[in-house]
DNA sequence: CCTTGACTCTCCCCCGGGGGGAGGGCTTAT
DNA sequence: ATAAGCCCTCCCCCCGGGGGAGAGTCAAGG
């Protein structure tokens, strides 16, 4: 009979971890003095404290260190259980390599150009919602104002209620640059069940995933931002999926300070 | 200004996260109402948002996340941090990859064949640790009873201290296997200072990294045992360093069932 | 003005695998 | 008998939130 310091030093396993062993019924002492609590062990439970060792060594959590231990004479039970695992460690492996990726980008674009750095991109996933939208062919982009006049004009008499989250969007549907006559469509999200108008059409856009990254200033930063985005989501092992839109959360609509605009740039995205 | 549950749906990030992100310190509200408790955002704090959802994206803990956005400005210290993360990244990764080797080995071992998951290795240090040794060119292996009674006899009337832990090992020193005059070498830990005798020396062995194996059972076990840890060292990128030696947790000694026998097989390893 | 429902607050427990330490009992050798 | 060294249980800590309780607040409609 080993004291459970004994048992540790033969074992390389610490005295707080064999205790918690104990406690999860991984490795109980084969006896227990029942007055002072005292935990004793056998040498032959070492094969035993080696197989957890082995099993912890391979990522298992406790609770599964038990459950295979409890499976060891049954070969393809065990089997999955390792093939379990595998696909947890594989999985983690990825997500550090993901992790690894980001930070790789990051580095990139800070030598290349400091300034890249202050627009920060990250997936998001942009849910469900119900909006009023203008899509017309307009000039060229900076008549955008153009088609929010439209909407004012025909729901002014309305009384439309806000959505939540309350946002404005504007989609580019042209899947180039174009100097002159481009598809664009705005949205603003409302709550309840209207009938469309001439030009403003009540619909449901779906949830999606996008690269987004948030800028705070005048719009003269798009060029830089949207180059941002693009290079980072080559980086990163993602392509375009749909057409890319900006999100207006602080507009000229709620100030006439440039500097203080926030707009955010997505672009709908799925796994390369 | 913006309550918490909107500024949560326009940065995506959870109420729960949002709060604690104001108890750290690193996204605190433009204003907190001193009698309500509520938070109050803006959305120029949306970049903020963003900025660190990204480095969260990459891996940072929210103490590094706040240091990173105090030295946003500074190009110098912004690439340390994403240095250092880079290479906590790159270590996370690695050990995942050592664990998928591991199971993949496992895997391999239990298909190959069934019994041998029987013997389960493991990475240890041996600490160091201080012995009496006899160590001498013995006939053949099952001659190795020699060195103990040559120990025993020498050392009967000198009233040694067990060491800490007690524990009986035997070094083989032939690098290879060889059938006839093998070099053998026992070794008893013990406790004090002893003057050495005609056979039996008294000396310190130096903490050592082993690959290791227990089992229980008859020393025929010993062939499958070796080969096991043999092809583990090999699939999990080690190589040898140093002769093996077996533990002897449970010996003739101390039982005549063989069926008691606790052996463990320890060689020596270094990273390849 | 009141109600109602949605929103928000703080506080506590949970996850994993122990580490650190307090406070107190046990053993064993001198 | 006493001191040193073991051992016990219990509590707090790490990390980044999620889940939920219980209570206070805000806004819209009757």
């Amino acid at each position: 009979m080993l004291k459970i310091g004994e048992f540790s030093k033969l074992s390389r396993v610490s005295i707080r971890a064999l205790r918690r062993y104990d406690e999860a019924g991984l490795l109980t002492p084969v006896s227990t003095d029942p007055f002072t609590g005292y935990r004793y062990y056998s040498e032959r439970q070492l094969p035993i404290a080696n197989r957890i060792r082995a099993l912890r060594d391979m990522g298992f959590p406790l609770a599964a260190v038990r459950e295979v231990l409890g499976c060891y004479d049954d070969p393809g039970a065990l089997e999955r259980c390792l093939l379990l695992q595998r696909a947890a460690a594989w999985e983690e492996m990825d997500e550090a390599r993901k992790r690894l990726r980001l930070l790789d980008t990051a580095l990139e674009r800070l030598r290349k150009d400091e300034t890249m750095m202050k627009y920060d991109v990250t997936i998001k996933t942009i849910p469900e919602r119900y909006v009023a939208s203008v899509r017309q062919i307009i000039p060229s982009y900076d008549r955008e104002g153009d088609l929010w006049s439209i909407y004012c004009q025909e729901t002014a008499r309305m009384n439309l209620q806000d959505g939540s989250p309350d946002l404005c969007a504007a989609v580019y549907h042209d899947g180039e640059y174009k100097e002159r006559d481009v598809d664009m469509e705005i949205q603003k999200t409302v709550t309840g069940t209207y009938a469309g108008t001439e030009h403003v059409k009540f619909k449901t856009v779906p949830a999606v995933r996008v690269a987004s990254a948030t800028f705070r200033g005048s719009y003269s930063q798009f060029g830089a931002v949207n180059e941002a985005v693009a290079t980072w989501v080559e980086d990163n092992g993602w392509t375009f999926d749909g057409p890319f839109f900006n999100i207006y959360h602080v507009s000229p609509h709620e100030t006439r300070n440039p500097e203080e605009f926030v707009t955010e740039v997505c672009y709908p995205v799925k796994r390369k």
